[in-house]
DNA sequence: TCCGCGAATTTGTCCTGGACAAATATGCCG
DNA sequence: CGGCATATTTGTCCAGGACAAATTCGCGGA
């Protein structure tokens, strides 16, 4: 596995993995006959164990260079500040995965979300499951194609939920939300969940997708008159380009409009004009509160 | 504006910009005061131009450090060979997108599927309006975050179709069919649009989403005994990786399972063991064909 | 004992300039 | 005019050095 492919996989960029080896010896990789690294697949599974370790706070030059055993339990204290939230749907889910049941798999979801309905499924059950595979990935308890196979399947029916509560007679009024996510994040799960809980308060939402570059997240904005921003960052993303980007989309933006940054990134701090929801049932009452405000605000135009 | 921003800004990688820069003298950074690289927003937007036209095909040498009015016409001429594809539904959408409708546009695209249905939406209309939208914005006529829109739509209303159409009566029997994209292809919309004449055939697919890494492609057929790959390359793809990405995948994978590539990549060949489909409406005779081979052949399992 | 603050360490990213393989263009011959 | 060998272009990699930003440590004062 080249350099390149390392960087894409682990998340880890190449500059970083040069140092590394230079200056802890690891990763230790063969070189092909044109002097290039090569990259072992068992270093490449020790290095996605470093990488969560890393961004849980850990020192590189703690950790880098450890045994897996020695990273494993390190692991397991970072987990477990959530542990007892792998619920039984987390423990069944990754079973059916280990099982390769696609069919299967979106019955589940499927009748998880209607026992829950889409409120309860989103604010106490996705971000779980989500977390779970996640780990279960990061921990190679599953395959690339596993975790693949369920952000399909949960995209599946989480689109198809949004699509029926749209259609549903409730008129959509204001705030006007903008979705989407920086462009060094691809992943969708968040922003989708996000939308369904926004969509159940009846705002007027409007999706660009993952992956806007941020003057075009600005320039959207204004097209939309959007009045909120809003805005995914999972964990894979770098606190401090997270926090870098949205200073900068700040700026390009009128100061009616507000931000509101959401995810599992840890660095993510509110800042003036930047609000933070923690999790995704924060949204509801923020809606709220923000009609208050309006309501009481200056004439409507 | 830093190296690490313009990589993100322009899609141009690190490396890319300092050998562009030693060989063409373009672009031409300033230095703050540690000697590192700051790129003034003009030059920026120039990389921006030189970014679509380097994907275009130009040649680097033959465009970096031309003036901004010089990649202009450029540019145009890309756009020229497939002005008169654009029938009157492209530029419904192309209009619509302009007054960054959101709504609209999916209350038109909805409307179409409905009079097209959803084989005919996908065999007929669906890729040239994401033709129209692809060469609009090359020609520089729309903004980035209109076509991320027009995506979006797209594929809410793509989505909730099959859906439909998967609950639909029709026992689902095989082939069995996974989709998925290589590793350096992000685009999706292909791939539903082939996983939609699928499902009308009553196929049972199931879709890894994209840029699944090729030995997870291999290691997921095996996993959901598939009969068939469907694989989508954009003319984004480079050809001779689409080409390499199909050899390998299809030395890791048993003889007894077909693949199937379709979509925009020029270069895009057939070989011993992978079938080219250039037209989204050439699925259904093959899946008719495969079924015939199939009932011939040896005794089924 | 605890808290702030300056010093010391760690860590990521950037630098230069050289190298080479893969991709592409060019020229030659049938 | 088409197919193949050769030349050029181009992206990505390498080493090893440098430094700023982030973090931790050590110390004196409340």
């Amino acid at each position: 596995m080249s350099i390149a492919a390392v960087e894409r996989d682990c998340g880890v960029p190449k500059d970083t993995l040069r140092v590394w080896e230079r200056r802890y010896g690891f990763p230790n990789p063969l070189r092909d006959r044109h002097d290039e690294r090569l990259y072992p697949a068992d270093q490449v599974a020790t290095l996605r164990l470093l990488r969560r370790l890393v961004d849980a706070g850990h020192r590189p030059g703690k950790v880098v260079g450890r045994s897996d055993e020695d990273l494993s339990v390190l692991l397991r204290q970072v987990g477990v500040p959530a542990p007892q939230v792998v619920g039984s749907e987390a423990k069944q889910v990754l079973k059916i995965l280990g099982a390769y049941d696609a069919a299967g798999l979106r019955e589940v979801l499927n009748a998880l979300l209607m026992r829950a309905g889409l409120g309860g499924f989103v604010a106490e059950i996705g971000p779980g499951l989500a977390e779970a595979v996640g780990a279960a990935w990061s921990r190679g308890k599953l395959e690339i194609h596993q975790e693949h196979l369920f952000t399909e399947q949960f995209t599946t029916v989480l689109r198809s939920a949004i699509n029926a509560a749209q259609g549903a007679g409730l008129p959509r009024r204001r705030p006007r939300v903008l979705f989407s996510t920086f462009p060094q994040e691809p992943h969708s799960l968040g922003l989708l969940m996000a939308q369904a809980m926004f969509t159940l308060e009846g705002c007027l939402g409007i999706s660009l997708g993952v992956q806007t570059p941020i003057p075009e997240i600005a320039a959207a904005a204004r097209a939309h008159e959007a009045d909120i921003l809003a805005l995914s960052f999972s964990s894979m993303i770098p606190a401090p380009q997270a926090v870098a980007g949205l200073t900068e989309l700040r700026g390009l933006i009128p100061d009616t409009v507000e931000i509101w940054a959401g995810g599992a990134c840890p660095g993510l701090r509110p800042k003036p004009g930047v609000s933070v929801l923690r999790a995704l049932s924060a949204i509801g009452p923020a809606v709220t509160a923000w009609r208050a405000r309006e309501d009481k605000g200056s004439t409507p135009e």
